[in-house]
DNA sequence: AGCGGAGGTCAAGTTGACGTGAGGTCGCGG
DNA sequence: CCGCGACCTCACGTCAACTTGACCTCCGCT
């Protein structure tokens, strides 16, 4: 162990904030050794995690999805290059997906914004068709772009919507 | 007042559940008038407003911003297509912005998977310029990709940040 | 040896946007 | 006139990702 990190030494190089270092250990999605005394003891290479950590989030993911993939690294050995390499290639359809979202519906308003309409009965951008409430009702074509059509009546419970949201909190003064 | 609308009416033409629709009535974001027995009517323009405020959700704003942007409407006539449509057109900075703050996290992505690094020291995606740490530590780069070079210390407060986070719970079954 | 700041635990609070359930009322078709 | 489904209010629950506070301990330096 060469180089043990206090947990203030983490929070410093990586900006989180120590109580979300605890929080992420509660999670499991780090780490720590103690010391005699109780303090934690951080390898060096939670700070990658830590890192990868955020930028997951960045990218949309919540810290559950994100102990998924962390659950998928080597836990003997020291995940390499490769590794990390392997779980960022998979946010990649994940980011194409939410700007191709983000895009149709800047595209959509774009045509929306001409008529000034937002109709629900007939405007393109709150409805897949141009029959209206072909699908049942409501703004669905927004929430549920890739619904599918073999099924009928409201959707069916929560799914992620590919816009933004809240940061999830930028570390205070 | 032509066609009054109950709450159940309302509901199932925008896929609102009544509870949001009362949530939106007590901030404000919606009104209604009484019957004698107390209970709501709704104008059919409060359809507009509702699809207008599940749009707005669906770009990224919070209750908070929607309320105000709502509040420039006029309130002594029934808002025209000209209405809606300004309001509209303020969407399209805000989303072209988080499509390029996407893209830009995608292309920094693409170059970091290369080297599969994420590293605090060296890699882009985490660090804005050569040399890390120059603005202080941590991951600042994206989440406050337009930080104030004249400042120093972490960021000042809560800021938004142009990515997903989950979907404002579409209706339950 | 002493001291002050960093670190520890645990419970509770925060924020936003609603959902849920209890307990009571309205309104309309028959 | 009756029933029953839709509606009402009000209080409390939920979820995620933390933060805050109270209260106590540890570590490193002089």
């Amino acid at each position: 162990m060469d180089q043990a990190l206090t947990i203030g030494a983490v929070s410093e190089r990586t900006g989180v904030r120590p109580s979300a270092l605890r929080y992420y250990e509660a999670e499991g999605l780090i780490c720590s050794t103690r010391t005699d005394g109780g303090q934690r003891r951080f390898a060096r290479d939670v700070l990658r995690r830590v890192s990868f950590v955020r930028v997951a989030q960045a990218v949309g993911l919540s810290l559950d999805e994100i102990r998924g993939a962390l659950a998928s690294l080597p836990d003997e050995r020291t995940p390499d290059h490769a590794d990390w390499a392997r779980l960022s290639r998979a946010w990649r359809p994940r980011l194409d997906a939410q700007i191709a979202l983000l895009e149709g519906l800047r595209d959509r308003l774009d045509g929306c914004i001409g008529c000034g309409c937002l109709s629900l009965q007939s405007c393109r951008l709150l409805n897949p068709g141009d029959e209206a409430g072909r699908f049942g009702p409501g703004p669905r074509y927004l929430l549920d772009d890739d619904a599918d059509p073999g099924r009928d009546g409201p959707a069916r419970g929560p799914r992620p919507v590919a816009v933004s949201r809240r940061a999830p909190r930028t570390p205070a003064p």
